[in-house]
DNA sequence: CGACATGTTAAGGAGTTGCTAAGGCGAGTG
DNA sequence: CACTCGCCTTAGCAACTCCTTAACATGTCG
């Protein structure tokens, strides 16, 4: 389960949020001072942090910069008021969330689990890499050794069906069957043509050639030149 | 305003409960019999639904799993006995809240109005960032580099959706279905107005991107342009 | 060398997108 | 009830992208 530290220097408050978390299956840690929830953060490396903003030795805001300083754990900051200007404030330092005081368990718990649920689907993103080629289907992103490539939709699909069988030679015909989606009756040449495009996008030619390599008969397969 | 199913053998009963909440401004769909109850609920997809236990064709705790298994819809069940015991069988099986015969009508309401409140808290989402761009779908305040937009209600939603989705490219059929609501039928077009309003109000257009991205024959995606 | 497969470029049209403008609907108001 | 206002939808045209076809060049294998 997820462990989160909570920063509140009203021990009563802090207390009551630690227990209700940690009935959810939480794994809690307390600390009622900036210093001591630096210190926790850095040791136990939290999946969430909750902040009170009004602690007595430090400045809620600048403990928020010192911890965007050392790590990107997300943060739910709970501020004292609620005026559009502080909650923009505080986001603007690099908060995920915020609550605004007198919040309820069941509100405290929300944010946390929405916050967790986010920063677990960013995690999560399926890319196809072969050597310097990295494609992100869900963004429709290619780029080879970091540079963007600027692909059409064919393109981008051609060249995603060639990576997701990479080392395996593909036939024109399989290719127009499984990514033109045309099984009978499409023109071959229409591949040759997109392949063409393909390399010359990847910076290199038929003759030269370094991801994409025609076998004489059979088809074409992508390969890592490294 | 809220829908509400009641399923409660008694007629006199349960057409009191209807014409209490319906005075509220509820949406109410009676049934008297377990069966129909779970048709009702199937058919219209309420937001609360209040479930005697004492049903002559089905028992209460039965009937309570079977919606457990097809939604997560919030039930208030209406209980005869008010033993702790039985309680927090009910509790246990999956109900939100409880009312023990006999109750006032203020407290149906009360509960029914808790039970809304609690669902939607929890379904409200958390602050999304995407680099300058925050939105707050609880405030409905969109601000762009600390400077507030005004955006229509859909536009708003579009953004929101847009920016929950950052960095993955969103066609304009999921984007009909998901932010219209409108599955089928609803022309695509209404989807590129709705952009190109946005683009506006976001100080960029199509030529010039910063945060929305057109991938041609697929769809829209949201960037962070830093 | 000849037949056939592949590589490359060019051009046309089909389809997609951007954006403005106009009509309609509903909420709020006098 | 009429009026206004804001918002959403639809229509339409211009601009643009992309795919396919065609044509020719080059390459491969028996």
């Amino acid at each position: 389960m997820a462990a989160v530290v909570i920063i509140e220097d009203d021990q009563r408050i802090r207390e009551l949020m630690a227990r209700v978390l940690a009935d959810k299956g939480y794994e809690v840690d307390g600390a009622g001072t900036a210093l001591d929830g630096l210190q926790s953060i850095v040791a136990s490396s939290p999946d969430v942090v909750v902040l009170d903003m009004g602690l007595p030795d430090l400045d809620g805001g600048e403990l928020l910069k010192m911890i965007r300083a050392v790590t990107d754990v997300p943060v739910v900051v709970a501020t004292a008021r609620g005026e559009d200007r502080d909650v923009i404030r505080t986001l603007d330092a690099g908060a995920d969330d915020y609550l605004v005081k007198p919040f309820s368990v069941e509100q405290l718990e929300a944010r946390v689990r929405a916050v967790l649920r986010r920063a677990s689907s960013e995690a999560s993103r399926v890319t196809v890499t072969v050597g310097g080629l990295r494609l992100d289907p869900s963004a429709r992103l290619a780029t080879l050794d970091g540079e963007t490539l600027h692909l059409s939709p064919k393109e981008f699909d051609l060249l995603l069906y060639l990576a997701e069988h990479e080392g395996t030679v593909v036939s024109k015909r399989q290719l127009m069957a499984e990514v033109w989606r045309q099984p009978y009756g499409g023109s071959e040449k229409t591949v040759d043509v997109h392949v063409s495009w393909l390399r010359k996008k990847l910076g290199e030619t038929a003759a030269r050639s370094r991801y994409i390599e025609t076998v004489y008969g059979v088809g074409i397969k992508l390969v890592d030149p490294t």
